[in-house]
DNA sequence: AGGGTCAGTTTCATTTTGCAACTTATTAGT
DNA sequence: ACTAATAAGTTGCAAAATGAAACTGACCCT
């Protein structure tokens, strides 16, 4: 299988990453949630090659998590901004931050902090249900895969 | 930057995604996540070429999230089982799942259906603070960066 | 002996990257 | 007018990664 075809996986995951699932997308998704919008931020903050840039925000445009909008004339001038199907995808970036923290911290402590000015306390992200609020663990979860036709 | 080198980056992203940021990576734990555990499993349900399951198996395993154990001698054999830190990366794959389901409906409903035990209701993952367990929001968060040294 | 299973490895063509230089439109400075 | 600078890409090309299929090696079963 190509990983142009993962999307025809009966799968939310396969379906998700034939979006975002490769290399460099999800960085640039996390820069564009630290307001990165205009196409030189996000070759500095991702790292990644000018052409690699232009053909993933081309990309995340087709498929509406990003929008490319003119924010000048004379010269033309374009910039990227998150729509609200890219703003959705906050609960996985930041899965991924308390992942990383608690799995690569170099011993300096992680990189950012994240206060909730809810509580006010510092604080990491925690999958729950969205009934009950619990946490969620693999084992209290039960799967049912849906009957193909 | 290439690939190889954005584990350098001062972000717990960045550091993520160097271990599982890759094409087929997270489509494999997903599947041990499923209890795929042999190396047939893997290459039937990913759909990835038999080398490059043999090339992310061996790195999950060098970086600790897969573990690989003999179930037989006499011919030898392994599976694949995710460690603690493989396992930690639920609420990763879980709210990829959530956001699939919503964002890549085909119209017949999400392919996989999750009820969670402790209430018995159908749910899906949100991401909550984990202090006071309140459902997060971009907006609702405050982003300090660490000094660098 | 012949066939089957499992866990890979090898080979080779095709795709994808990474880097640097180039382009285009326009403004700012001298 | 000439020169530089800025922003947003594009182009060319070498190097690396992927994908498909065939192959290997250790063993079991009949």
């Amino acid at each position: 299988m190509r990983w142009s075809e993962i999307d025809q996986q009966t799968c939310s995951v396969a379906r998700a990453l034939s979006e975002i699932g490769d290399r460099w997308t999800l960085l640039l998704i996390r820069d564009a949630f630290l307001r990165a919008r205009r196409f030189d931020d996000f070759v500095e903050r991702s790292g990644a090659a000018r052409n690699v840039v232009a053909n993933r925000l081309e990309k995340l445009v087709a498929s509406g998590i990003l929008e490319r909008r003119a924010y000048q004339t004379r010269p033309e001038r374009h910039e990227y901004r998150l729509t609200e199907k890219g703003r959705d995808l906050y609960p996985v970036i930041m899965t991924l931050v308390a992942w990383g923290d608690r799995w690569h911290d170099d011993g300096a402590g992680p990189p950012v902090r994240h206060q909730h000015r809810g509580c006010g306390k510092r604080m990491h992200a925690v999958v729950a249900c969205s009934e009950c609020r619990e946490a969620l663990d693999p084992r209290e979860t039960r799967v049912t895969v849906r009957k193909e036709r």
